[in-house]
DNA sequence: TCTCAATGAGACATGTGTGTGTCAATCGAT
DNA sequence: ATCGATTGACACACACATGTCTCATTGAGA
């Protein structure tokens, strides 16, 4: 019998939670041992937790997903002009933090060991960002001569730029914000805008 | 005696040139074993070029810096406008293709052992960019509600996806070139423009 | 043809990370 | 106070990457 099934709960959140700030921190180069002593547990019981790190990792991108998933329904995309529902996102991705930076870490991971792309599950989070995109350019808020997948590419990278800035605390969650919704809509030339 | 220096230099050359494609594209999981055998040659002969792991890096930084210079040079930033030099960056940098990635991966990997930022020699290469920026910022081509750090920040992290896209084949250099360049310089956004 | 530098194949030591297992200490619930 | 689940501290086997070394083979130049 299980003597506290919430404590449990609590705990494996915790560790989750370390370890994503440890890989987006140190990268794939971050190793078990190190995930165990920054979430201040011993190795053994970190393998108690997870029985691999794959299944570390695996834990994390459904945490990450799962926490994503809350956030863009809670950003209710679907009646708002294309131009607040990029600003929308693009808070939402910046206040989740090191869990977003986890899920990219990752998929890139993934991508390079399988041949690439799977095109895999991380179509949760993508999707919506994508659909937003695509109505922005069928409706003329998002402009036609750059390709819908491309100005998505070029969005996430700007977020993710902008993640890292948040991390190294060289900006802060409404800086950060600001200067990749006004950079991505409007561009970052001056001259030729009001 | 040598037999043949100049055939030791372009084995040299072939091996860096190897190494960055394959660190590029497997990330920091390449062995030395791998980008043996991508090369063409055996592990001990890869030792034999470059004695460590380490050298090989700084081997490959060293070579990338060097091309990233010369293209650098040969667009002639000084004098043109501050759009068209972004323009020109953009193109050189896409056409070089691995070696700036290679070198991206090398400042990403120092970057997370050293504590932070050794604020390294590749500022031969981000200094000229750095540079057009501010000069846009000052002369009122690029804004001035963005500091112009953060915009340097932006488009190298449009350039490195675009990077990341034309390498993977999704798009040509004159597309990701043409698409970066109208995202930075005039957004994405279409309603308001033109 | 002969010579010698360069190469490939492979053994080897070392370090490190993963995953498993054991055992004593601990701590909460009864 | 007692019981049992949980934990931490090891020890261990295993896999793999780095770096060094030896030795036979190859191939270009004299």
């Amino acid at each position: 019998m299980v003597r506290r099934p919430a404590l449990r709960d609590r705990i494996s959140a915790g560790i989750l939670d370390t370890a994503a700030s440890v890989l987006a921190e140190r990268g794939d180069s971050a190793s078990m041992a190190d995930i165990a002593e920054t979430a201040g547990v011993s190795r053994a019981t970190l393998y108690r937790y997870f029985p691999s790190r794959d299944a570390l990792l695996a834990g994390m991108a459904q945490a990450a997903m799962d926490d994503l998933d809350e956030r863009i329904a809670g950003a209710e995309l679907d009646g708002v002009p294309v131009r607040e529902g990029i600003a929308r996102l693009t808070r939402a991705f910046l206040a989740a933090g090191g869990r977003y930076a986890a899920l990219i870490h990752i998929k890139l991971t993934e991508e390079r060991k399988r041949g690439m792309l799977p095109e895999s599950a991380d179509e949760r989070v993508a999707g919506p960002v994508r659909r937003l995109i695509e109505r922005g350019v069928a409706d003329g808020s998002l402009r036609a001569d750059v390709p819908a997948d491309v100005q998505f590419e070029l969005f996430t990278a700007l977020v993710e730029r902008a993640l890292r800035l948040v991390s190294g605390r060289r900006l802060g969650v409404e800086q950060a914000s600001a200067a990749v919704v006004a950079v991505f809509l409007d561009g970052a030339g001056g001259a030729q805008r009001d």
